[in-house]
DNA sequence: GTATCTGCAAAACATTTGCAATTCT
DNA sequence: AGAATTGCAAATGTTTTGCAGATAC
């Protein structure tokens, strides 16, 4: 099985009917962990999909965010990110070249792999969910 | 001394001159511990200050990014939040009324104080820095 | 009196929406 | 044919920029 095809699986078992751009969307970040901007997708894939349209793009991360198959990240403060990888994991990113790393959180919550040779200048720690008074409110 | 003037003075102390309305967005910010967007500042104070713009409060919080008297916090996804408390801590924001509460960490780093009782649907890490390669390019 | 600061209007982007054309089954 | 998907064009909303007038020292 190739990858298109293993990709086309994986979006059907979502819920998702793998059309062609959705499973080139997918591809791309299965292969490429990069965690790509709507941008980064679109210039990477347009030359070889010369159809598709940044709407097309957007609707697919959409899509996959509201289906579970990628996660949004918001580290950037210009441009959403988006991640395949949907495990609990931590990102850092680089001030000079952009670049994203993953890292991997030990057993104790502490940050365990990738962290060392790296020059933290900011550390940002988000939670969401409901708060307490919210909880109460009756569903409608 | 009252809070207007200590405020005119901590600004003065971070290299900032403390304006009319620099003062009045910082006081803002101090007072109510809100973590409020450019528009939530504009709307609180443009009742009292008639002739204030929404430029200026966007050159004003992008000041006080740049000189450290506030930090950016990303949580929102459509728009910046700023935080007058530059101490280190996380941030849960409430799926339903919006709400931003501080979280505080204790000295292990997990977390401590305040988290009972949420209902945590999402967790966002992100470190913010030089990776090994950019810390070896020389400064130009 | 010269620097700085303010604020209006317009521009710049990222993202969403309306809708018509296309594609798939 | 019918339903879902795609993609163009326009709208939306946040943030930035250019610049002229106001303010401060």
């Amino acid at each position: 099985m190739n990858s298109f095809e293993s990709t086309a699986q994986y979006l059907k078992e979502k819920g998702i009917k793998p059309s062609y751009q959705r499973v080139r969307v997918l591809d791309y970040m299965l292969q490429n962990k990069n965690h790509p901007t709507v941008d980064m997708l679109y210039s990477a894939l347009s030359p070889e999909i010369p159809t598709l349209s940044k709407t097309t793009v957007y609707n697919t991360v959409n899509l996959f965010l509201e289906k579970g198959v990628v996660q949004l990240i918001g580290i950037d403060e210009q441009e959403m990110r988006y991640d395949a990888d949907i495990t609990t994991h931590a990102h850092f990113k680089c001030d000079r070249c952009g670049r994203i790393l993953d890292l991997r959180l030990n057993s104790e919550g502490a940050i365990f792999q990738g962290i060392e040779g790296l020059k933290i200048r900011e550390i940002q720690f988000y939670l969401k969910g409901l708060c307490q008074e919210c909880q109460a409110v009756k569903k409608v």
